[in-house]
DNA sequence: TTAGGGTTAG
């Protein structure tokens, strides 16, 4: 694994992805206002990442891929203040960036909020570095709109940092950028840390509102704990912000997504009976929980109830029965709701056509899925990645392996990115005999052209290697990736210490992740975890337990999966004293919340 | 409409 991924290298991806989340009130910042600030410990330049992606040379790339000097320049004259696209957006950014006398910090956010709006966040905060580089000093909405970026990039260090520049700046942070913040860390898999930062911002004395609980209780049930979410919206009842339709809709979803409906219809039952009325979100999320049980009676009970209010079905709801109807093989229906969906009005869209295929692909009929995929193309509809696995994963089950290549080449030439399911679609299972070395070449093949896989790919295609068990093969495209000049990530080196660990190769797992240690790479709790669960399910015990303490000497606190996964290991091996020790430790941390 | 929240497809 050339030489442990060249040490030099390593020493440099020094995770700043770790939140930064110490709040101190400060005597300054008292001094300064009445009003508590934060002040941030992260050490992290936003606009400076060594993020190979990021940097103007990024969204120089982002706009090539569509765009020839000539129309861009075409757009650069012709852009309309309000952008409908990425590139009038990117254009018009462009534009503004070189004006004399140079335009207002408002310009810059609407175009940067358009911007984002398309979800193109690394763009947004390429040019924005460059903005900045040209003088341009950001304001608050600016700052907001960034920190956002990152929380959708999955930096959470640099979203974090750019609060400790709010607070530098003489900004007061706003409930936006509270809520922005956990709402990162909700969608970055850290909802226990999300619900520490509110803990904190509430004891600093921030406003909250019905935003940020809407959003803490959504990132809780997300994350499969609806009754902690529920517990949190009855605590809100006895405060200033209240419940509202929105939080109630986010945990009815939830226990529909358990498969618990009555306890949705309990609280829908309960959000009524306070005055709040449902809407098309919350009939559409009971509709989704009643079709995905096969209560048909009860989706059209829905149905009338919601005819009955003026509450009339949308894309969503539609979508719904849709594909619940395809998931049994009940086709002609699934088309009955698709005639009703255009006579209301509503558009079928990529997920309607998707849902459709995907019923067609699990009654094998993949011709009849392509011919929808075919049909949605003529409609003008663009398919997305998800409209590419469906056929993908059909056309591997029926073993055309080489349909199943072409498109998966097709949907990269459309730079659509590929995601894991994609890879082990391609990988997994019979009558894929060297299918994972095509797979490997086709993605070198993409070295050097717009589609150049990066750090993401690789990881994404690592993974499904270890996945598939070919281990051997990951070990190669290990070597493969330092080879092509990608540097590994912390996130990448997670996916392999786990896959060695999985793979039966708890040695090099190990060796791999001391010698990561050794040079003072600094690990964050996730690949900590990585190496206890390796450690637990080899029955090394003792081990893990020293690594327990060896993450805290390296400042990385241990969290409630760290102890889930020893004490688990425990318990199983009957050892329930030391596992109701440790309970009483993960309790003294105040890590159980549920 | 200068920044943040809930619903659909593997």
């Amino acid at each position: 694994m050339k030489q442990y991924y060249e040490e030099v290298k390593m020493k440099q991806m020094k995770s700043s992805d770790t939140p930064s989340l110490s709040v101190e009130r400060t005597r300054e910042s008292q001094a300064r206002s009445k009003t508590p600030y934060l002040v941030l410990s992260g050490h992290v330049k936003p606009g400076q990442t060594s993020d190979p992606k990021s940097g103007f040379a990024a969204a120089e790339k982002d706009l090539s891929r569509g765009l020839t000097s000539v129309t861009h320049a075409w757009f650069c004259i012709h852009s309309s203040p309000n952008p409908k696209s990425i590139h009038d957006a990117v254009a018009s950014f462009n534009r503004i960036r070189h004006m004399h006398p140079p335009p207002s910090i408002l310009h810059i956010n609407k175009i940067l909020g358009s911007i984002v709006k398309s979800k193109h966040y690394r763009t947004a905060i390429s040019l924005f570095s460059q903005a900045e580089f040209k003088g341009f000093k950001p304001c608050l909405f600016t700052l907001n709109i960034l920190i956002n970026c990152y929380c959708h990039l999955g930096k959470m260090g640099f979203a974090f940092s750019l609060l400790g520049k709010i607070v530098k700046m003489g900004y007061q942070p706003h409930t936006i950028t509270l809520t922005t913040l956990m709402k990162g860390l909700c969608i970055n898999n850290q909802t226990e840390k999300s619900m520490e930062f509110h803990d904190e911002v509430i004891a600093k004395g921030f406003q909250l509102n019905e935003v940020s609980y809407g959003t803490l209780i959504n990132g809780l049930c997300k994350a499969g704990k609806t009754r902690a979410a529920v517990q949190l919206l009855h605590k809100l009842k006895t405060q200033a912000v209240k419940p509202n339709v929105v939080m109630y809709t986010a945990i009815i979803d939830g226990f529909c997504k358990e498969g618990l409906v009555n306890e949705a219809c309990d609280l829908f039952s309960e959000m009524v009976g306070l005055g709040i009325s449902p809407n098309i979100v919350t009939y559409s999320s009971l509709i989704c929980g009643f079709c995905s049980k096969g209560q048909w009676q009860e989706t059209t009970r829905l149905l009338k109830e919601m005819a009955s209010k003026d509450i009339n079905p949308n894309v969503y709801t539609f979508n719904i029965m849709v594909d619940a109807f395809c998931k049994e093989g009940r086709f002609k229906e699934a088309d009955a709701v698709f005639s009703k969906m255009m006579k209301y009005g509503k558009k079928p869209d990529v997920v309607t056509y998707s849902a459709l295929m995907n019923g067609y692909c699990l009654s094998n009929n993949v011709k009849e899925s392509k011919e929808i995929f075919n049909k949605m193309v003529r409609k003008g509809l663009t398919p997305d990645v998800w409209s590419y696995n469906i056929l993908i994963n059909g056309y591997c089950k029926i073993k055309m392996v080489d349909e199943a290549l072409s498109l998966y080449k097709e949907m990269c030439q459309k730079n659509l990115v590929p995601i894991t399911i994609t890879y082990s679609y391609l990988t997994d299972g019979p009558g894929k005999s060297g299918t994972t070395s095509y797979v490997q070449n086709l993605v070198y093949e993409m070295h050097g052209s717009d589609h150049s896989p990066d750090i993401i790919t690789y990881g994404i295609l690592l993974d499904a290697f270890f996945k598939s068990q070919h281990l051997d093969d990951a070990i190669t495209l290990c070597d493969e990736i330092v080879d092509r000049g990608v540097q590994p990530d912390v996130y990448m080196y997670s996916i392999l210490i786990d896959g060695l660990c999985k793979g039966g190769k708890l040695n090099m797992a190990r060796d791999f992740f001391n010698h990561l240690l050794i040079i003072g790479c600094q690990l964050g709790v996730y690949t900590f975890n990585i190496m206890v669960n390796g450690l637990c399910k080899e029955g090394l015990f003792d081990e893990a337990m020293t690594l327990l303490s060896k993450m805290e000497e390296n400042g990385c606190m241990p969290d409630s999966v760290t102890f889930e996964t020893l004490i688990r290991a425990l318990l199983q091996k009957k050892e329930d004293d030391k596992a109701r020790k440790l309970l009483s430790e993960m309790s003294a941390r105040n890590l159980l919340r549920q």
